[in-house]
RNA sequence: CGGGGAGUGGCGCAGCCUGGUAGCGCACCUGUUUUGGGAACAGGGGGUCGCAAGUUCGAAUCUUGUCUCCCCGACCA
């Protein structure tokens, strides 16, 4: 992509209304801009962030046998009603009256819906186990929104919904979306720690919340620092057993929330390190909490019907894009993970006025894009200092500097932006070093 | 919802106390000179000061109301 023919509006300096760093250098970096509070807009480089880590969760999901679907964002208060959340979900849920005077919702979550379409179209325990999922917008009217898009009040938010006859099924579906977040936010770049949590309002009586460490985090955290080391599973197994293994190494080691903390518990274990976590996940086993008053059940071997036992699992996905920044950034702006960087190289035209060097540009560029290679490309008038901000705030993984003195000495100018290291490249190579 | 703060060109701010021609930096436009870490000079465009009432000869400034945003707390992917 030309910069000149994009829409990256960056600012150089700070707003006044964001706080924390990835507020802060969201609204820089030109990704984002606020509507109301807590409801952004997403510009072109903030989107494809978002588009990149909806996609690596998208096939983790699939990996695991999860089945995508997508549910509608306004939801009949019917449902919510029959379960009987239309009244406990209170402020937090947006209600709507349509011009019949029906009473409808904009969904802040899903399992009466979802619950409804299996009861509908699933009768037998043969079709069993399911787990379907969606990456959908989701909306809860926080009582204070903050720190962007990080407790935005419209979020993106992939959830997975499991069906099994029995609970010992169900725990292996909940295990298996276990090691599916572990692998997930591998894959984002990040260490997140899963913690025994609370089931709040969705229920139930198994739990765990995903978790990254950072300054900014909203809960106090406590973990054992042999998480640090741990590296997330390679294989995913196709066993149960094999599930169960990995979830008992990763809930063996202490690790709480503020509110689960149990500093008796806590003395027993290794060494305990605490911090402040951002809730990047959340799964929950609650048997048959919606089945029940929903009447979903499939026929049992037995020929009797029986209550499907369910499970739920929550990631945060537009809170993601916030959550990576705050991990990783400096003082110049934002360093992405190769894996979500919304492109893998800014090239930077230093000499955008000298023909020669424009005609050098311009071929790289040709030769990057014709190598598959994802190019933001600076060709626009600015002068050189402001191209190098811009690239350092917008935390593309790979930098390529040419100008006048590298076109004379065949060269270009790499930079990692990650490490701040610099090498001199001679130009055939580049491409070619960059694929690799 | 309780407590605190703020609304003045696109962004960051000053002016308000003590009412009298709306200002600065950045950004933007034109020209000239520059050109490897946010260039220089000259010229220029853009704001009914959140909104509404009131006080006054006169309100960005004083009074009242109202809306919005931000921060702290209780709540949450």
């Amino acid at each position: 992509m030309r910069l000149s023919h994009y829409f990256l509006p960056t600012l150089k300096e700070n707003p006044a209304e964001a706080q924390i760093a990835s507020h802060r250098l969201m609204l820089r970096a030109g990704m984002v801009r606020q509507g109301a509070a807590g409801i952004y807009t997403w510009l072109p480089l903030g989107l494809r962030v978002l588009k990149k880590i909806e996609q690596i969760v998208r096939e983790e999901q699939d990996r695991a046998g999860a089945i995508e679907v997508l549910m509608p964002t306004i939801q009949s208060a019917d449902l919510w009603q029959e379960s009987g959340r239309y009244e406990d979900y209170g402020k937090e849920m947006l209600r709507i009256t349509d011009r019949h005077g029906r009473e409808s919702l904009y969904g802040p979550t899903n399992e009466e819906l979802i619950t409804d379409i299996f009861r509908r179209e699933v009768h037998s325990y043969k079709d069993l186990p399911k787990n379907l999922y969606h990456i959908q917008w989701k909306f809860r009217d926080e009582i204070r929104p903050r720190f962007g898009v990080m407790r935005g009040r419209e979020f993106l938010m992939k959830d997975a919904y499991s069906f099994d006859l029995t609970a010992e099924d169900g725990v292996n579906s909940y295990n298996a979306m276990f090691v599916a977040y572990l692998r997930t936010f591998a894959r984002l770049g990040l260490k997140a720690i899963p913690m025994r949590a609370d089931t709040g309002p969705i229920g139930g009586d198994l739990s765990h919340e995903f978790l990254i460490i950072a300054d900014t985090g909203e809960s106090e955290v406590f973990f054992d620092k042999e998480f640090l080391t741990m590296e997330a599973p390679v294989d995913t197994p196709d066993s149960d057993a094999g599930l169960q293994k990995i979830v008992d190494t990763w809930t063996k080691p202490y690790a709480a929330t503020e509110e689960m903390h149990d500093a008796d518990k806590a003395a027993g274990a290794g060494e305990l390190v605490s911090g402040r976590g951002i809730e990047v996940g959340h799964i929950f086993f609650f048997g048959d909490k919606y089945s029940k008053p929903m009447k979903a059940s499939v026929q049992g071997p037995d020929g009797k019907p029986t209550n499907v036992q369910m499970g739920s699992y929550g990631i945060g996905v537009s809170r993601l894009v916030g959550g990576i920044i705050e991990a990783s950034h400096d003082e110049n702006g934002i360093i992405w993970p190769e894996s979500v960087a919304p492109y893998k190289v800014g090239l930077m035209n230093l000499g955008a006025k000298s023909e020669d060097c424009t005609a050098a540009c311009d071929t790289l560029y040709a030769e990057l894009q014709a190598a598959g290679i994802e190019v933001l490309y600076d060709d626009t008038k600015d002068g050189a200092g402001a191209k190098f901000a811009n690239m350092d705030l917008i935390g593309l993984p790979w930098q390529i500097a040419l100008g006048p003195r590298g076109l004379k000495n065949g060269a270009v100018e790499l930079k990692n932006r990650a490490t701040g290291e610099k090498t001199e490249v001679a130009t055939a190579d580049i491409v070619k070093q960059l694929a690799a």
